[in-house]
DNA sequence: TAGATACGTTGAACGAT
DNA sequence: TCGTTCAACGTAT
């Protein structure tokens, strides 16, 4: 203990590079109990590593070149050339001729990996105060055994604008263990105080010195974190355009440093911040698997908090309502203006975003802005490893694609209604395979050394081999944080380890192989098809399975949840002996009872024969006994099809189930269309993959939507929204008074009805034509 | 600032009538 | 006008 007296404990926040004139510097910015800190590298060489036989072409590059004992996967021996200067190594890379490894691994995550640093690092040495921050430089570090979470400060903001390129005011809401700032920056003559309680307003004379001031406080107030609502592709982009018009530029960062902004693919914006995290509300909440109809900031708060907006319309009218405050009444934009910044604050702390973000840092190593490039916290886990191993990985470009491996098994169901099936499945089935048939890059590599063999033929090194032994110490991890209600550890875990399975079947990755992906899943579909038979050898009916689920019918009057148990533990035996006779492995596999269906309807291919795959929808008996419609792949579940298709296909199954008539219903919903009674239920939601321009082979009816919102001057981000009119798709925005009934009746309601008609004998037509009094004649 | 494959459905586009 | 193919999207796992 006494010998972590000297050292700090910290939590990273950012990692850069730069060249300093002949040297390379890392910069690591974080926060420890003592405030934040910066620590600067200059002893920590870029590398890469080339073919002891190659003889690069002379560039007038410095570089030392060093025998270090390692080889390539292909067993060619490697000499380290350590550069001066980043921009020398990628010259190098480019330009010298020679195939190099390991060129592409950015020098700040190789010396936090290489240390096993995952977020959380212990250091120890002199500093100087610099900008109001402790810098160290080249102090003592190590990784850290103790866990910390430190408490992060947050800063919201958000910017209003004319229709023009008019910056009207910046809102900023500050929040921090100790300290709340509620604070407004207006241009324009001063007219008076905010409602009391929303916070202070200021006024200034022009937009630079309205900027400048904010800027100034958000260095002062120094946040960890800078969120906000589209925060980079809007207002950093709009302030920075400001800032360059000035001669200025956008300094938010730590120590006054600026931001960088560059464009990914796509058009999307990515900004650089040194020493803070960007937490873009929208992007973040899908990176964590949230699901919103609607991304607009008035529907998720509106969903998560229960609140709305100041300003509840969009599009064209709250332009003309923000300039029409910003005209006559200035206070009321500020309140609306800090709304909006206090409501991202409120929903980024409700969804604990923050805190599963910190999670999953210390258990991938990659820091809070790399969140999400799974390619790449896998290099963090395995390179360290292989080094030790003696070995170097290629460069991700040099990766070629094998052939493309087979996914899960999906058994057809019979299509109509079944009662009483119980639903089984393996839990984590890829990762389990992979711990029982030692499944990793390196194990594939010593394939000869204790030979283990899967169901596709391919070998796997029983005995060296690394990621195995990492899944089962996360599956232990995952199981203590489940005891302790730890949910954002259980559910980062689970994130990260269901990430192995695509990385390694990924030419992104620079450990991808084909025998990979397809040794993981041809032995999925092996368990799948042998734990079928194994159910129907003991007597019962499987009636659909996909992947790593078996359906399987019990007689009625069974009680379910023990038959259920039962059932599992049975198979779980069996699967244990097969394995073993089989393959001579030790089985890691588990699966177990998940659901009972007290009916369950499979539908009927609309394009094709039998029965569909991946789409059902059942009754299921829970917990305490109650029941619950539950629909997978169906219409209810898209968010494509219209609320009022999906509201009509719940309470149609709701009655097919109970076996009440279902005709019914389908007459009122067609009636009540035709009135006028779900106009504000026909919208359509599509996302726009790509932007409106490149539609060239064919203009589907959401672009063709977008296409007049954009010729009316409206802005169409991701997703567009529109409704069916007697002129086509017209996108929201626009007038849309001529909806067509007639589409929603034989597109919506039609195709959703027939699915439980068919069965039934009965004919949509002649229901909604009252025709079917006929048949009871 | 690259995790995977399997699958169903819709409507446009295209070619033959 | 009809049947077939294909682009596009969203989903299951």
């Amino acid at each position: 203990m006494e010998q972590n007296e000297n050292f700090e404990i910290g939590f990273l926040l950012t990692a850069s590079h730069e060249d300093v004139g002949n040297r390379h510097e890392l910069h690591y910015y974080g926060r420890s109990l003592k405030g934040p800190f910066q620590i600067i590298i200059d002893k920590e060489k870029p590398v890469l590593f080339i073919e002891r036989d190659s003889s690069p072409a002379a560039l007038g590059i410095q570089y030392t070149r060093k025998p270090v004992g390692l080889k390539s996967f292909a067993q060619k021996e490697v000499d380290a050339c350590y550069f001066d200067r980043q921009s020398d190594l990628y010259k190098f890379k480019d330009d010298a001729g020679v195939r190099t490894y390991e060129a592409d691994v950015r020098t700040t995550e190789r010396f936090l990996m290489e240390r096993f640093i995952k977020g959380v690092i212990e250091f120890s040495g002199g500093y100087q105060e610099e900008n109001g921050i402790r810098v160290y430089r080249n102090p003592q570090v190590r990784k850290s055994e103790r866990s910390l979470d430190i408490p992060l400060s947050m800063l919201s903001f958000d910017i209003e604008t004319s229709r023009g390129n008019d910056l009207y005011s910046i809102g900023l809401h500050y929040k921090s263990s100790s300290r709340e700032v509620k604070r407004v920056y207006m241009v324009g003559r001063d007219s008076g105080p905010m409602e009391p309680g929303h916070g202070e307003l200021f006024y200034f004379p022009d937009e630079r010195s309205c900027y400048l001031q904010f800027e100034r406080d958000l260095q002062d107030l120094d946040p960890d974190i800078l969120l906000g609502w589209h925060v980079v592709g809007f207002d950093m982009v709009f302030l920075d355009r400001k800032c360059q018009s000035w001669g200025h530029s956008l300094n938010l960062g730590r120590r006054g440093t600026k931001v960088s902004i560059s464009e990914k693919m796509g058009g999307m914006q990515f900004a650089r911040i040194k020493g803070r995290v960007v937490i873009d509300g929208p992007n973040a909440m899908r990176a964590a698997f949230y699901q919103f109809d609607s991304w607009k900031l008035d529907s998720v708060a509106n969903e998560l908090l229960g609140t709305h907006k100041d300003i509840q319309s969009t599009g064209m009218e709250k332009v003309r309502e923000i300039e029409e405050r910003f005209k006559n009444d200035k206070p009321a934009l500020a309140k609306y203006n800090i709304q909006d910044c206090i409501l991202v604050t409120d929903i980024i702390e409700k969804t604990g975003l923050v805190k599963l973000m910190k999670t999953r840092v210390t258990l991938s190593g990659l820091l809070m802005d790399r969140q999400g490039v799974s390619t790449a916290a896998f290099d963090f886990f395995m390179l360290p490893l292989v080094h030790r191993k003696g070995l170097v990985a290629p460069n991700v470009l040099d990766i070629v694609r094998g052939l493309q491996a087979t996914g899960g098994h999906v058994v057809q169901p019979e299509s109509g209604l079944k009662e009483h099936v119980l639903v089984f499945d393996f839990k984590s089935l890829y990762p389990s395979i992979m711990m029982t048939f030692k499944i990793d890059p390196y194990s594939r590599l010593k394939s000869e050394i204790n030979s283990v063999k899967t169901p596709a033929g391919i070998s796997f090194s029983g005995t060296e081999h690394l990621l195995p032994t990492f899944i089962g110490h996360l599956m232990q991890q995952r199981q203590k944080a489940k005891q302790l209600g730890d949910q954002y550890l259980s559910q980062a875990i689970k994130i990260l380890m269901n990430s192995f399975y695509g990385v390694m079947g990924s030419p992104g990755s620079r450990f991808y192989h084909a025998d990979l992906p397809t040794a993981i899943t041809e032995t999925g579909q092996w368990i799948l098809r042998d734990t079928i038979e194994y159910f129907e050898n003991d007597g019962h009916q499987v009636v659909y399975g996909d992947t790593d689920s078996i359906f399987v019918k019990i007689p009625s009057g069974e009680r379910f949840k023990e038959k259920g148990k039962q059932m599992a533990r049975k198979a779980n035996e069996h699967i244990e002996k097969a394995l073993r006779k089989h393959f001579k492995v030790e089985s890691k596999l588990e699966i177990e009872f998940e659901t009972y269906y007290r009916k369950i309807f499979f539908p009927e291919l609309r394009t094709g024969e039998g029965g569909a795959k991946k789409k059902y929808a059942g009754l299921a008996i829970e917990g305490e006994g109650q029941e619950r419609l539950k629909f997978s792949g169906m219409e209810f579940v898209r968010s494509d099809w219209t609320k009022m298709a999906k509201e009509f296909q719940y309470l149609l199954f709701d009655k097919f189930f109970n076996g009440e008539d279902v005709t019914d219903i389908i007459k009122q919903t067609v009636d009540n269309l035709k009135e006028g009674k779900f106009d504000q239920k026909l919208v359509y939601k599509k996302r726009l993959s790509k932007k409106v321009e490149e539609y060239t082979k064919s203009l589907p009816p959401h672009v063709r939507a977008a296409k007049l919102a954009i010729e009316a001057g409206h802005q169409v981000d991701r997703d567009i929204f529109y409704v069916y009119t007697r002129r086509g798709p017209i996108p929201l925005e626009l007038e849309h008074d001529d909806l067509d009934y007639q589409h929603y009746i034989d597109k919506q309601i039609r195709p959703i009805s027939e699915v439980v008609l068919s069965p039934l004998e009965l004919k949509f037509d002649d229901i909604i034509t009252g025709n079917q009094l006929d048949f009871f004649l």
